[in-house]
DNA sequence: AGAATCCATTAATCTACATTAAGAAATGAG
DNA sequence: CTCATTTCTTAATGTAGATTAATGGATTCT
């Protein structure tokens, strides 16, 4: 944990990093952001006083968001050394992990690709609900999906 | 902290209610969910076994999802006397609400309404960032925020 | 089993928003 | 101060996906 001191532009992290830190601001901003295929950024989160940015994934898997800043900003840095927090801590973290990852597919995915990703993501739930409710948990109209599905296979 | 029993269609949770739970579930599926002012029904979140719902709200505050069951299930009903487990815990619990809060913007409201809501949510930030970046937070083009921002003061 | 409800699919039409392009205004660097 | 870059605005056109409506097949209810 340490602090440091960034200008204005100053990239703090790069998507597919691994062991990507937490970054607490104590002044300025911060702002997080993905890129999409087209290199259209989609910015995930703006980080002002006394909030925090980062990805919240174990220290093994490659992060999705870049983070800069926009103004010069003095920030903490914090290792995710998770373990001690245990379980608790844990189940928090995976739950903010999926909404990210649910907030990215909304912003930068077409419905095509939001429903590819929750095929692979849940493939159990497939089987077990209706398709509009699937519809419904993508931001898609169940007619589109079924037109998706179509178009998948032929 | 309790266990219960409840039958597919069963209501767990209404949006408004206060004191709302948190339901981790040990079999069957459960489901949230927000309904718009048309009526129409954004599931947020499905919940298989070993899996968790709930706002993530203080007691004191409506929660906004609805919460059913897809199928009979058997779920633990938690308190959130979130007191003991203070600051870091806390912390989490603000990150996750935001976070929800973004995905039902995302999904159930228009580009005007999700503007609307980020001007009362974020006053501070409007004035630091250009306007292409908040279009970008709101997932909309810069052209249409303009847009939007011309034909609501005229 | 028969009735009622729910669900998936298709097709036609509609709309919110994206994209493109171009000029005006603001910001910033030297 | 001035030129360059970035940002904002406006308008024309394009498009992904919504909406509506109709049909047939599944489920569920009594």
């Amino acid at each position: 944990m340490k602090r440091i001191h960034v200008k204005k532009g100053e990239i703090l992290q790069r998507r597919g990093e691994l062991d990507s830190k937490v970054y607490h601001v104590v002044s300025g901003l911060l702002r997080s952001y993905t890129l999409d295929e087209k290199g259209k950024e989609h910015i995930f989160m703006f980080a002002h006083e006394n909030w925090t940015v980062g990805d919240n994934l174990p220290k093994d898997v490659p992060c999705e968001l870049y983070i800069d800043a926009l103004e010069e900003s003095d920030v903490w840095v914090l290792q995710k050394d998770i373990k001690r927090e245990a379980q608790n801590v844990g189940a928090f973290l995976k739950r903010l992990s999926v909404l990210q990852k649910r907030i990215i597919m909304l912003m930068s995915a077409s419905a095509i690709e939001r429903f590819e990703h929750f095929e692979k993501t849940y493939p159990d739930i497939i089987q077990r609900v209706p398709q509009k409710m699937i519809a419904s948990y993508l931001g898609i109209a169940p007619e589109t999906l079924s037109k998706i599905k179509r178009e998948r296979y032929k």
